[in-house]
RNA sequence: GCCCGGGUGGCGGAAUGGCAGACGCAGGGGACUUAAAAUCCCCUGGGGUGUAAACCCCAUGCAGGUUCGAGCCCUGCCCCGGGCACCA
């Protein structure tokens, strides 16, 4: 940032001279006082009474992780949502504002570990901080209603929640092979693994084989998908992400026998019209029946040391396409359910048990996977369905569909039919049903880490796992335990925390050690605001129904499905408990595009961000939203320029310029007049210029309801320079129009710029808050106009222009058209073929 | 490989199928000033005709198509970003 501040010519700043002079000019660090207190004073954005409050809106931003500096980058997101909950205040709704923290998670015990300092204090420092720069960045939250997540007040009721889904069944431990990232120290969720890699550290993650709490999202992934449809106010793109994410799988189950044993191997497929191609059948390495012929002594040697190696593998480097086939026999024969043959069993390194069964029918001639496999192992290939394009060519699968050949009884039917009648005579024998897979796992939310909620269940010697009664909550986190980064849950170090009793036989009993995944917390933050202190429910079941859905949610799309999914499957679960009557947490989902520096995305290792402090206190927090909101697209990303930046800083400026012109005109004009309102001009420059700030107010309520603030900046400016150019070319300052264009733009500015506008406001003779002026509207009045200029285009291009009144019919227009010299020089000679109209903006003259 | 986005001046970007480049940044010229900064005014996609007023041609990644008219719709291709990926 140092290099971006203007050097005198000795070479040393002259930070201070400007600041004298801009105080004078544009005095916005006074203004931003002055408005901040009358906003609080007036409390214009709290909620006093949820169940009473007006209009209810809910405006939200995803709550922030208390990292330590916000960058200018996190600022787009806050401006934003400000933008919107300061538009709808003004056009009469009570919004619901609330800012929190999503204050559990690893960098507090990160710090902790590095630095000597405890995570609670690092966060409640971090916390200070951050609130410091969200109001310097002027936004409205209702502050009374804060929540940290990490505050025994708030995961009290998480914990209460975890004791809800595990008494109707949707929390469970199980042992399973699961996600480690050896850098965090700690299992993940499926959804945290990106490319074999740690979400939040890149770290290559390992598998382990604990036992650990899942919640059962997946009893919702039907819903899930389903209610995606309802969604149509989120981005396209999230819904598509979540559709790939749940990953429905419309097919069959199929059960392959094992011959010469009572066991039978369980396979689905989405292909059951080719399963009397199956000519083998795969275990995954993990497959229980794997350990099963391993016990029994009867699993091949070279089989069994390939399973080893598997298992040893890292994710990362296990799974991929580009990773060559492997297998080997398994030494037994399944029993092909339909003709009877029997196919040999392969363990191979292309199943995976974390998908469907963990096992799969091979059909090499319309699998490409099966197909390399087969031709590897020589296993046989038989063609089943007949493609368009002809028979099978031996050289790649064909996995399109066709016509059933080589399959009996099934032969000539097509793929659809021979799908139903295949399943049917499975079924007819047991063998098999059509079933449906989805690739969403369970959300496995313990973690071996100390800053979460703890897991409220106890183990009793004798009772086994049982959950804290609810009397019992919130269960405290010490204070007191060993930050070491072993792997082992740092709960695990306080006996007194460990050892307690059993709830149902007050018998000795130790505590579950670990700690939630914080996206538990997340899931559910948004019901809290409505009852943020309350300590006799989660949420106040009323005034959540009343304010719920999130009426516009805004955040970054790196949430688009750990966090989105997680609440929106929260809420279903909470309905189907009848604590909430909705079925969808966010009505309107807003995805902002990050601010790059040089090209990359903002961040403290990368040392390229851009601190909004200094900013701030130069050209004032206005002039930094003004800029934030300019810079692009919100949906896209974009490049902080900071020669940009003073362009919004001239904009205001210019702006305030004339704000202090026009009202000490009106001063004196109202001193000469005693204040009578003086008529509109209903022609010329005037009738002009009041038509163009009624069509700018049209356009930026358009603007801003679809979240285009780039576009709505522009249109104020283009108001700022009609009314300059009104001016300049000798207007009044008195001029009604001029005054009304005053009055008008400074409400269309104040989502945008709030406490310049609230100066202005002041300046120019508002009443109060101009928050509770209400919304400038359009007027159809002013908007209209007596002579319209249409563009005259021959053949497609534009050769002329002509102006004619506003009503003219279509035979007066033609007329005017073909009279134009210019349209008469294209035309001439030749017969007019047609002439296209399109009523207020164009002729169009077709010659051949 | 599959599924989404996106490709427009020197830059950020505008444009319900109807005057491409709004608005801003940067740049050039001028005014003010002893000078600079700040501010204000004018110019600013490329090429061409004209003394001038004006006018013409080309141009939204590439190649086609639909249409009176395409940055926008359709087909194929190239490039960039994101998501998913032995998912059975």
């Amino acid at each position: 940032m140092g290099e971006s501040i203007r050097k005198g010519i000795s070479g040393e700043p002259v930070i201070d001279d400007a600041k004298e002079r801009t105080k004078s000019l544009y005095p916005f660090h006074e203004m931003e006082r002055r408005a901040r207190k009358l906003w609080n004073e007036e409390g214009l954005f709290e909620i006093r009474d949820p169940m009473t409050a007006e209009r209810p809106f809910y405006c939200l931003n995803m709550f922030p992780y208390p990292s330590g500096d916000l960058h200018v980058g996190h600022g787009r997101n806050y401006i934003l949502g400000d933008v919107v909950t300061r538009l709808k205040r003004m056009q009469g709704h009570s919004v619901l504002t609330p800012m929190g923290w999503d204050a559990f998670g690893l960098p507090a015990e990160n710090a902790a570990i590095e630095h000597k300092i405890h995570p609670a204090t690092w966060t409640r420092r971090n916390i200070a901080r951050m609130k410091e720069q969200l109001v310097s960045w002027g936004l409205a939250y209702d502050w009374n209603r804060e929540i940290a997540s990490c505050d025994p007040t708030y995961y009290r009721w998480t914990q209460w929640l975890f004791l809800k889904l595990y008494e109707r069944g949707l929390a469970y431990r199980a042992k399973g092979t699961v996600n480690w990232c050896p850098s965090c120290n700690t299992v993940l969720a499926n959804e945290q693994v990106v490319d074999g890699k740690c979400e939040r550290c890149g770290t290559a993650v390992e598998t382990r084989d604990l036992e650990q709490w899942y919640f059962k999202i997946t009893a919702y992934a039907e819903p899930l998908l389903r209610d995606l449809d309802q969604l149509v106010h989120w981005p396209e793109k999230v819904r598509v992400m979540q559709t790939n994410w749940i990953g429905r799988s419309e097919g069959a189950t199929i059960r392959f026998p094992v011959s010469g044993s009572k066991e039978s191997i369980e396979v689905f497929t989405t292909r059951p019209d080719t399963l009397l191609g199956a000519t083998y059948v795969v275990l995954a390495a993990e497959h229980p029946l794997i350990s099963q012929l391993k016990e029994r002594g009867a699993f091949p040697r070279q089989a069994a040391d390939l399973v080893e190696r598997l298992r040893r593998a890292r994710l990362g480097d296990r799974f991929g396409v580009e990773t060559e086939k492997e297998g080997a026999p398994a030494g037994i024969e399944a029993v092909h359910p339909l003709t009877g043959a029997k196919i040999p069993i392969w363990v191979a390194n292309y199943v995976l048990m974390g998908y469907g069964t963990g096992a799969i029918m091979a059909v090499p001639a319309h699998d490409q996977r099966d197909f390399e496999f087969a031709k590897k192992y020589k296993l046989p290939i038989v063609e089943v369905v007949r493609g368009p394009d002809g028979a099978f060519d031996g050289r790649a699968a064909y996995e399109g569909e066709g016509t059933l050949v080589n399959s009996g009884a099934f032969d000539g039917l097509p793929s659809p039919e021979g799908k139903r009648a295949i399943i049917g005579a499975l079924e007819a024998k047991s063998a098999g049903e059509a079933s449906v897979h989805y690739r969403l796992r369970d959300w496995l939310i313990s973690r071996q880490r100390y800053w979460g909620a703890p897991i409220p269940m106890v183990t009793c010697e004798r009772c086994g796992v049982q959950p804290v009664p609810e009397s019992d909550l919130p269960v405290l986190l010490p204070d007191q335990v060993e930050f070491k980064p072993t792997g082992e849950s740092p709960l695990r170090t306080n006996e007194a925390f460990l050892n307690t009793s059993c709830p149902k036989c007050g018998g000795p009993a130790r505590r579950e050690s670990d700690t939630m995944d914080t996206f538990v917390d997340s899931s559910w933050y948004f019901l809290r605001f409505l009852s943020p202190k309350s300590d006799r429910v989660a949420f106040d079941s009323a005034a959540v129904n009343r304010w719920l859905p999130v009426n516009q949610y805004i955040g970054g799309v790196e949430h688009a499905i750990l966090h989105l999914l997680y609440s929106r499957f929260m809420v279903k679960v909470l309905r189907d408990m009848g604590l909430i009557s909705f079925s969808e947490p966010f009505e309107r989902l807003f995805t902002q595009g990050m601010i790059t520096k040089n090209g990359v995305k903002m961040s403290k290792s990368k040392r390229n961000t851009v601190a909004p402090d200094d900013l701030i206190q130069r050209y004032g927090t206005d002039t930094v939203r003004l800029y934030t909101l300019f810079i692009g697209p919100p949906e896209k990303d974009a490049e902080w320029n900071d020669r940009g930046v003073e362009g919004a800083y001239r904009f205001l400026q210019r702006y305030w310029k004339l704000v202090e012109d026009v009202a000490a005109a009106r001063d004196a004009r109202a001193a000469r007049t005693g204040g009578k309102h003086p008529a509109w001009s209903s022609t010329g420059a005037r009738r002009e210029l009041r038509r163009r700030v009624h069509q700018l107010t049209a356009q930026m309520l358009a603007d801003m309801d679809r979240l285009h603030l780039n576009t709505a900046v522009s249109g104020m400016m283009q108001l700022v320079n009609a009314l300059q150019e009104y001016l300049d070319g000798g207007g009044d300052r008195t001029d009604p129009e001029v005054q009304e264009g005053m009055n008008i733009g400074t409400r269309l500015l104040a989502p945008l710029a709030p406490h310049t506008a609230e100066g202005a406001w002041a300046l120019l003779g508002g009443s109060g808050s101009i928050f509770t002026a209400g919304w400038p509207e359009a007027s159809r009045e002013a908007l209209e106009r007596d002579k319209v200029t249409l563009v005259v285009q021959v053949n497609g291009k534009v050769r002329s222009s002509i102006e004619v009144p506003a009503g003219a019919d279509r035979a007066v227009i033609e007329a005017a058209a073909l009279a134009d010299p210019k349209v008469r020089s294209y035309a001439s000679g030749k017969t007019v073929a047609q002439v296209i109209l399109v009523p207020g903006r164009l002729v169009n003259v077709v010659v051949p």
